[in-house]
RNA sequence: GGGCGCGUAGCUCAGCGGCGAGAGCAACCGCCUUACACGCGGUAGGUCCCCGGUUCGAAUCCGGGCGCGCCCACCA
């Protein structure tokens, strides 16, 4: 397709590892060659020759020099416009253009810029297109200028072989072209580039154009994988025009509206499908997505690599003349797909017949048009070398006509591209039963998971693929998205924030951590550990028993999953040894106060994990059915119902019911304990719970993975009994409390003696308070009590505990009653100041300000109350 | 060089304008209470990195610093 093309460009290269392969960049210690060039031109014949300077940390490649630069502002411009300079030993010509890409030195421009570069600059850059890549751009702006001046007739001179040696042998023509006063360049030839360096660096010296060597620190990049300092070299490779509209623009244009930052790039129209449909979790991201594409330059496709997947591209070079043209063509059989060619390419689409041929002229890399003419040559001079290229899908006999298959892969990311459409069957998907619709089912899915830096690398990719080849007018009308949604999850490092590797041996193997805790518990702790943030660490140890690494981070899961197992077990011994069983369908109204409490609870949570789970925050899901389980149905509901549960059966069905649920909720998360649980509760028969729509009815049979999520129905919500509750709760802890502190055995049966109105609340949770305070009796306060009493402090008032046998210690007592005192000060104190200051009286909101007075009110009245408390005590 | 994230209890992290700043682990005290010691009850522990600003009010927003880290890099 037009898309792609073979081009010719400098691209960072290292022998036995291929071009465009990664790179790893360390700073190095090198040293600044400042080498004088001296311009030949009109008045410059006197003894003083003036020259220009330029700098190089690798004067080697002066052997390819076509030009110097200097930039338009530089006052020294003007004088040296037009002129030349001649590069000693080689006596090559080169001409002195402008180009603003010339850093201006500090010395030039006056000023302290604290640039490495501006300090280090002499203005004058040496332009070397073969072996550079930015020399390259500027030899592209300059072509014509350079072409017509360089005394080689030449823009790029490559004067290294792929090894790079110096070689005259890959686009250097006059390498031995002067004599005289310069002994040529071939002297220079077969040697390494290191030492062609040094003799290079000699012969400046020697002719005293050598101004300095400088030490001069800079990055320099190295092959990732043979670790030799890589070379920019000039080679041939497959390039996709991704920063072609029907590429970048159709993968900018996908990103959701309100994450573009943008304007030009939101989606133009919202008919076109899949524009705007695409977004990104955490919103961040988008930025990142965004970013890439708006500096997207063309792709190299081309990796030199053993695997992959071939280019399906085959080349042969020939001499083409007028008379043996077509018969070049006809003989390979592609003369018919030329006849029906509507461009300079065929389409892919049409079948097995999909072809693309370019027929390049070797001189001048002009490309045939064959929509001008398809087979003939316009000219006599075609009579030339050719090349051509033919890309083509499926069987062929190429090879029998002297062509040859491209000898490079596929880049990993172009054929991952491909990844969403070529897995579902395309690009014929009705080829066989096997992929027959999975395209239309699967394409778009909804959610990509995926790493940071994916989001370049593959993300994007797939998205510009999948809009570009499902489009279904040859790329006119974008196709739709890959995916909708993409969550980006945050990386695990170890416990120094460094990234886990294999090398370092830093990291957790998830088998070890299935072997040490267990599958489930390696899961839940997982997803805790998934935040909105980039980075979280997790301490490695290595355990010698085993000779493995593991974390103490999944304790927690463990500890997590073998109390939902105890849990369970002990919720379904009490109902399968239960007195009374029934399997009415339970009234709400006629629950009691915990039921109605954890009912309440429950449904808060899974509305409170619906809405985490469709913003991908996983941490939050995980923390609030840790909480639902551990905090409110074993800490609190289980051990309020213990008394109860045997004889009643709206209760059974209450517990029944919500463990039912938090296995379902839980179930994502933790499938395979859940599921084996889930069978057992599954085959105890309870009333259901009106209103409570557990998404559907579950028998044993029916596995867990199947069984619907439960609905968060706003009937069950019950503001009432969980404020309720949580006074019994906050009784429940005082009443805990004093007994602590005065080390009362939880064994003993204490009696509370309290006013009405905590009374109330006590018969109202219907003996809850008495389990789980560890009390036999609960009666008001009056009168003479029996016996040591203990003070408990309760809503402002003072409550009485008796039946225990220690004298409580009045010193104590006073001790702990005037710490009180201090802490209720402290808090007045702050309550005082934020009333005392009247821009918060006057400008907070009106509720807020009522609420702080009133606490300020209760504080006051538990102060005074303390106080006489303690006089009386004294 | 560019982009991004993080500095909150001893450790790992939540909280991201107003409830006395929270959880897990670790610590301390008491419990082998017949679901669970991978547990239960209780306690202690914090100039929320520093300096400014906005605000009645800042851990939370803005600006500047310091420190740590991740990703990308012929481009941003």
């Amino acid at each position: 397709d037009s898309a792609c093309s073979r081009t010719r460009h400098p691209l960072l290269h290292a022998e036995g590892a291929g071009a465009g392969q990664p790179v790893s960049w360390s700073e190095l210690h090198a040293r600044g060659y400042p080498q004088r060039f001296l311009p030949s031109g009109p008045g410059t014949d006197d003894e003083d020759r003036a020259f220009v300077t330029v700098a190089t940390t690798r004067p080697e490649t002066y052997l390819g020099d076509t030009a110097v630069a200097v930039h338009p502002d530089d006052p020294r411009a003007t004088a040296l416009d037009g002129m030349a300079v001649e590069l000693p030993l080689v006596g090559r010509t080169i001409p002195i253009i402008r180009d603003d890409y010339v850093v201006m030195p500090d010395f030039i421009t006056g000023e302290d810029s604290g640039d490495a570069k501006a300090q280090m600059a002499t203005g004058f850059l040496k332009v070397t297109p073969a072996h550079d890549p930015n020399d390259w751009e500027i030899g592209q702006r300059h072509f014509d200028t350079i072409k017509a001046k360089c005394s080689a007739g030449e823009v790029v001179i490559n004067v290294m072989a792929p090894d790079a040696s110096i070689s005259p042998d890959h686009g250097w023509s006059d390498y031995e072209a002067n004599g005289g006063a310069h002994s040529g360049a071939h002297v220079y030839v077969g040697l390494s580039r290191e030492d062609a360096r040094k003799k290079v660096v000699k012969e400046f010296e020697a002719r005293d154009l050598l101004e300095a060597v400088k030490p001069h620190r800079h990055s320099v990049g190295h092959s990732y994988r043979s670790h030799v300092a890589i070379e920019p070299y000039l080679s041939d490779q497959w390039y996709v025009a991704v920063s072609d509209d029907r590429l970048v623009g159709f993968a900018q244009r996908a990103l959701t509206a309100d994450q573009r930052t943008t304007a030009e790039h939101r989606p133009q129209s919202a008919d076109d499908a899949g524009d705007g449909s695409l977004r990104f979790y955490p919103d961040r991201y988008a930025k990142t997505y965004e970013t890439w594409h708006d500096n997207l330059r063309d792709w190299c496709i081309s990796r030199q690599l053993w695997w992959g997947h071939r280019i399906p591209v085959w080349h042969k070079r020939c001499q083409l003349t007028e008379e043996n043209w077509h018969d070049q063509l006809v003989a390979t059989g592609l003369d018919h797909v030329i006849q029906k060619a509507n461009g300079p390419v065929a389409a892919w689409t049409d079948g097995a017949e999909g072809m693309a041929i370019a027929i390049v002229r070797t001189s001048d890399g002009k490309t045939h048009d064959l929509q001008k003419d398809s087979l003939q040559p316009v000219t006599s001079d075609t009579a030339a070398e050719y090349d051509i290229y033919v890309c083509t899908l499926g069987e062929n006999d190429l090879e029998k006509h002297g062509f040859a298959q491209d000898p490079d892969v596929l880049d990993t990311w172009f054929s991952s591209a491909l990844w969403p459409l070529n897995t579902m069957g395309w690009p014929e998907p009705e080829q066989s039963d096997q992929t027959a619709a999975l395209l239309d089912v699967f394409n778009p899915t909804n959610v990509l998971c995926t790493a940071r830096e994916i989001i370049t690398l593959w993300v994007s990719r797939m998205v510009m693929f999948n809009r570009y080849f499902l489009s279904t007018d040859g790329g006119t009308t974008p196709g739709h998205v890959p995916f909708t949604d993409v969550f980006i999850h945050a990386m695990i490092q170890d416990g120094e924030g460094r990234k886990m590797s294999k090398s370092l041996g830093n990291g957790v193997d998830p088998l070890d951590i299935i072997h040490s805790h267990g599958t489930d518990a390696m899961r839940f702790t997982l997803c805790k550990m998934t935040t909105q943030t980039q980075d979280v660490r997790m301490p490695v140890e290595h355990d010698p028993a085993t000779k493995r690494n593991t974390s103490p981070k999944f304790d927690e899961g463990r500890n997590f999953c073998t109390k939902l197992w105890n849990a369970t077990r002990f919720a379904l011994m009490n109902l399968e040894g239960a007195e009374s069983r029934s399997t009415e369908t339970v009234i709400f109204s006629d629950l009691t106060l915990t039921d109605r409490w954890m009912l309440s609870r429950l449904t808060r949570a899974v509305s409170a994990i619906d809405g985490a789970i469709g913003q991908y925050q996983f941490s939050v899901y995980a923390q609030t059915i840790y909480d639902l389980l551990w905090r409110d149905f074993c800490d609190w509901y289980l051990e309020a119902i213990k008394p109860t549960v045997k004889t009643a059966p709206g209760q059974q069905a209450v517990l029944r019911n919500t463990l039912d649920a938090i296995l379902r909720l839980l179930h994502p998360i933790c499938p395979f304990i859940t599921e084996t649980l889930g069978e057992a509760v599954a085959g105890v028969q309870t009333g259901d719970i009106q209103a409570l729509d557990l998404g559907g009815p579950r028998d044993p049979a029916t596995p867990l993975c199947v069984a619907a999520w439960p609905l968060a129905g706003k009937e069950l919500l019950n503001d009432g009994a969980e404020t309720t509750f949580e006074r019994v709760q906050a009784l429940v802890e005082a009443i805990r409390q004093a007994r602590t502190s005065s080390s009362i055995p939880g064994r003993e049966s204490l009696t509370l003696h309290a006013p009405q109105e905590i009374l109330a609340l006590a018969d109202e949770a219907g003996g809850v308070v008495q389990t789980l305070a560890g009390l036999g009796e609960v009666r008001i306060l009056d009168g003479e009590i029996e016996g040591p009493t203990l003070e408990v402090r309760f809503e402002g008032t003072s409550l009485l505990l008796s039946g225990f046998e220690q004298r409580v210690d009045d010193e104590a007592l006073r001790g702990q009653l005037s710490d009180q005192i201090a802490k209720l000060e402290k808090d007045a104190g702050v309550l005082d100041k934020r009333l005392n200051n009247p821009g918060y009286v006057d400008k907070a909101p009106a509720h807020m300000v009522q609420e702080t007075r009133d606490q300020r009110a209760a504080k006051q009245a538990e102060i005074d109350e303390l106080r006489s408390r303690l006089e009386a005590l004294a």
